[in-house]
DNA sequence: ACAGATGGGATAGTGGCACTATTCAATGAG
DNA sequence: CTCATTGAATAGTGCCACTATCCCATCTGT
């Protein structure tokens, strides 16, 4: 397959695919010859997963090549791939410490996970990035005057555990440790459209339940 | 309050401000004389408001100004303001029609939303904002080699319902209908990273507990 | 009263980012 | 033999959220 093929069939621009071969977001094709290189069905796959992490997820270029690196790494283990892939994925945002919404939202956090019993994710939450991700959300709406405390976060996160057990229930179908990784990404990244789309389908719906036209 | 007053309390420049007055995002503080103005609670509210949709809910400006116009919209009923300000919230993505992909997952979401007693979205459906990037979003996933169909999607939809009950739980606390519709806004967009995070946390944990490390 | 800060309006500039277009020389297909 | 294609290199585009600068009327503190 060559590099019009693989447009033509991505419906990606040649000048795009160019563009991702230059930022190492699509390994090259296998040169045949000075100026003519072949591309295969990894390659595709590969591209439509750039531009899912691009279109979709909203993922900038040079993070996707950062999980792309850790997806092709071979030398790491199963687990790790995975938790590599997803904690180059979050944007960064360091809370301030001494804020005290963050302050407040780092004790409901906390409180919530022990209560739910993950207490591992507290202990090395300081490492993780969603972690603090999720520290500087729930200071964000502190500071909106939308306060979060454990019992609303509770709920919230023991849904989410359902979920993650679906999740995982779907990534387990695939057989290859780069299917998996891949399937890991899309599942974090791809299927969160769904979700938030389902959540204000719920909304509309029970608002309408509740309160009539 | 002055336009320097609001910038501190806020943490926003005045260039900025100035700029979210221009764009209509913040109305014009109330005039002493010809280079002076008044601000005041509601600007500061507003401006957290709006701040936090384009920075942590990354929603155009042009989006922003939409939604707002919405929610001081008062001689709209309470469901229509709601509804209109989360209506306008999505990016659009109009599905293809022809698209395969597009066909089946309209049938996948179709079934699900019926089987777990949604029809009035299903029907109303065409006109949803939401509805549609639902679709398009399994299409993507269809695409990528992710299919999703209604036995993968009815869980999904189940959890989000018992989210959405929370959701507007926490929405009838707000007594105003301004700070009802502000809080449905807050509730789809700022609170999705909270959500999200306690996902990819819930992911974490279940990968290690099943994996190990 | 007067210097310096402040306000609003108008206009232009900046920086980041995801492309997109152009040019070039070497090559391959018809 | 000719014209399209390829990879490499480089420059340009378009969008967008700011950001900077002027201008000048007016307020503030002394």
């Amino acid at each position: 397959m060559r590099l019009s093929d693989l447009s033509e069939q991505s419906q990606v621009s040649i000048a795009t695919i160019k563009y991702y071969l230059r930022e190492g977001l699509l390994p090259p094709g296998h040169l045949v010859n000075t100026t003519q290189a072949d591309y295969d069905e990894s390659h595709l796959r590969r591209l439509r997963l750039v531009r899912a992490m691009v279109q979709v997820g909203r993922i900038p270029v040079a993070t996707v090549r950062e999980v792309l690196t850790q997806v092709d790494d071979e030398s790491l283990s199963r687990t790790i791939r995975l938790g590599a892939a997803l904690w180059a994925l979050p944007r960064p945002a360091e809370p301030e410490p001494e804020d005290p919404a963050v302050l407040a939202a780092r004790r409901e956090v906390d409180l919530t996970l022990a209560r739910i019993g993950w207490n591992d994710a507290a202990e090395i939450g300081e490492l993780s990035p969603i972690y603090r991700e999720l520290i500087t959300s729930v200071a964000t709406l502190n500071r909106l005057g939308y306060p979060l405390d454990a019992d609303d976060l509770t709920p919230y996160a023991e849904q989410m555990e359902q979920t993650a057990a679906h999740d995982l229930d779907r990534m387990e179908r695939h057989t290859t440790p780069v299917e998996q990784v891949e399937s890991a990404i899309v599942s974090a990244v791809l299927f969160e459209p769904v979700l938030l789309s389902l959540r204000r389908l719920a909304q509309e719906q029970e608002a309408t339940r509740r309160f009539g036209l």
